[in-house]
DNA sequence: GTTAGCACTCTCTATTAGTGAGTGCTAATT
DNA sequence: AATTAGCACTCACTAATAGAGAGTGCTAAC
């Protein structure tokens, strides 16, 4: 069967309406509603051959349609127009707060609660990646007889701090010659750079200061790079409850266990390279928890290379227009704010 | 009229029973279940009298009794005996693993997620004080043109790096002279104390380095102060939904949306110093939407110092006795921990 | 002072009936 | 051949009703 004008002109009236209202919408509403041309019971067919083709369903006999996650598919891919200005100015006005954050984390947790507020659904930040990051300095600093601290700061403003068991034999010495030869060698490198290179040639000229730095670094580095990955920002979580579709509690528990749950978020949007919006709609995603809702997903960036993500997860009944505009604007405000720093 | 001890008993019995059960008791059911050697009707006399005085309330005319707050406080003050060792040998287990996380904030996390997991509420750490916290060393590192780092450790753990802006004439060998002075001057006491030092003779000695410095490290220390007083750590929030009271939705969410606002929390469990337990029923709670929950608070220390607290907030009818032996059980293990880095 | 007996209260749970929005089918209309 | 009006039918939702069960308070007996 084919998709004519007229079947995608109903289908998106009907997803619109159900987006606005969470109610299923039958035919004579939506005659009454919108400029169709044709009567209810013309429409009436046509959600019939809608729903053949899976667009829509019936939750029972006698009630209207609501679209279902292909549905929403087609509509986000080719009938949604997106409304790019989407409170613009009083985004503007949020940027120039955000501005203000000389501290990585508060300007994350400050987006993140500007996504949920716009949107009204839950935002989830995620920080700079560490691997994408470059180098801006290393200081190595010895905390007692055993332990060390690293401190590592980066373009992208993260810092980080892991502790190190370190050998009582390694003197104050040794740990200022590696720090400097760290920052000759290593300052302005991504960690994926440095990587690759400590297994080639770190080994033979570190090896003349002291032979346990050899092993220490790799895990320095690795261990670095865990912490970071599962840094995010969560906000506006309770915002489901607005939702009639989680005025069950089960559902809003298990939402809300979902989002308790680092790990299983960070599986949820996974690290994606390209700037663009990832959406995945209701049964697309892996999880479970997670079939009812949707994720829009959008990158942000420093120097061209992407960094970090945002993203804002919702009901699949998600007013895409708006968050996408939403995420849109604040991804080219974080990339900004980061280029100014 | 006066607490006889029968009455006391009763109240006990109808407390314990409304704990467990979640479900108003009756005279029948109380007599049946608890050998109290008297009839039910007596027990209905007894019953009224405790309600006259207040202990225990009324839903509605032919329902049983449910204990009021200040039943509770009674119960808590003078009734309750505590099963100091419930759970122990779990507990202990824990510990071990507690013992191997070398980063204070995975230490943090970890023993919230302990707390609420054997107490099944909520959890709250609070982190410690930086105010009351030794400092151990102080680094300064110039970031860029304009920007400073100051790297804080203490004796506790923390690590904290503000970002502050310096003056461009500020030279390297300033930051070292500064920092140098700062180690020398201050290792081992606590900011309190540095605080008031400050102000007595920074000013003379440090002019001679640079006239800026003086107007830096207050706001430095100030910072660093306000940062880490709203560091906590959340865990089993969406345990509320296990308890019949908020199997209602708009209360399970007021209630959740309490903890989403770190600020409110922590005028919740306001700091305190003594290392007994504080626990706070229901109305005694000075915010709304905390007027259905009970907190019970404690404090774990270093050196003798109080520096942080553990709360958990759940129903006011809550397992007091119960929340109590863990709160006490994770506090001496918490001490331990932080006494032997 | 304690207890048995009893009428009364109030919530909770089905059950029932009525309402309304919506559908699908058929036959008439364009 | 496509569209539309008409109509019987379906099903969720709401409100009303009845009955059961647990509990109370009062009175009178022990």
């Amino acid at each position: 069967m084919a998709l004519t004008d007229r079947k995608l002109k109903i289908l998106e009236a009907i997803i619109r309406d159900y987006i606005e209202s969470a109610e299923p919408v039958g035919s004579r509403s939506l005659s009454r509603k919108y400029e169709l041309g044709v009567s209810p019971a013309t429409i009436r067919n046509e959600m019939s051959d809608l729903e053949e083709m899976g667009y829509i369903q019936q939750p029972h006999t006698s009630a209207g349609r609501i679209p279902s996650d292909k549905g929403y598919r087609l509509y986000v891919d080719k009938l949604m127009e997106i409304r790019r200005t989407a409170h613009k100015n009083r985004i503007k006005m949020k940027s120039d707060i955000l501005k203000k954050y000389g501290e990585l984390e508060q300007l994350l947790e400050y987006t993140s609660r500007v996504l949920s507020e716009f949107t009204q659904y839950t935002s989830i930040v995620l920080a700079p990646q560490v691997k994408k990051s470059r180098l801006k300095q290393i200081q190595l600093a010895r905390l007692s007889e055993e332990t060390m601290l690293a401190i590592f700061i980066t373009n992208t403003g993260l810092i980080q701090n892991p502790l190190f068991k370190i050998p009582a034999t390694m003197k104050q010495e040794d740990l200022e010659k590696i720090s400097n030869f760290l920052n000759k060698e290593f300052v302005g490198s991504t960690l994926e750079e440095i990587e690759t290179r400590m297994a080639e040639d770190l080994k033979r000229e570190l090896a003349q200061f002291h032979s346990t730095v050899y092993a220490l670094l790799p895990e320095m580095f690795k261990t670095l790079e865990q912490v970071s990955d599962v840094t995010l920002y969560l906000s506006g979580t309770t915002n489901i409850f607005n939702f009639p579709e989680f005025n069950d509690l089960t559902k809003a528990r298990s939402f809300l266990n979902l989002m308790e749950e680092r790990k299983t978020i960070s599986e949820l949007i996974a690290r994606q390279d390209s700037d663009k919006f990832n959406i995945s709609i209701g049964s697309e995603n892996q999880i479970q928890e997670a079939k009812e809702c949707s994720i829009v997903t959008t990158t942000y960036s420093l120097d061209q290379q992407t960094i970090g993500q945002l993203s804002v997860i919702g009901p699949t009944r998600m007013d895409y227009d708006r968050v996408i505009s939403v995420l849109g604007q604040v991804s080219k405000m974080m990339n900004d704010i980061l280029k100014d720093k």
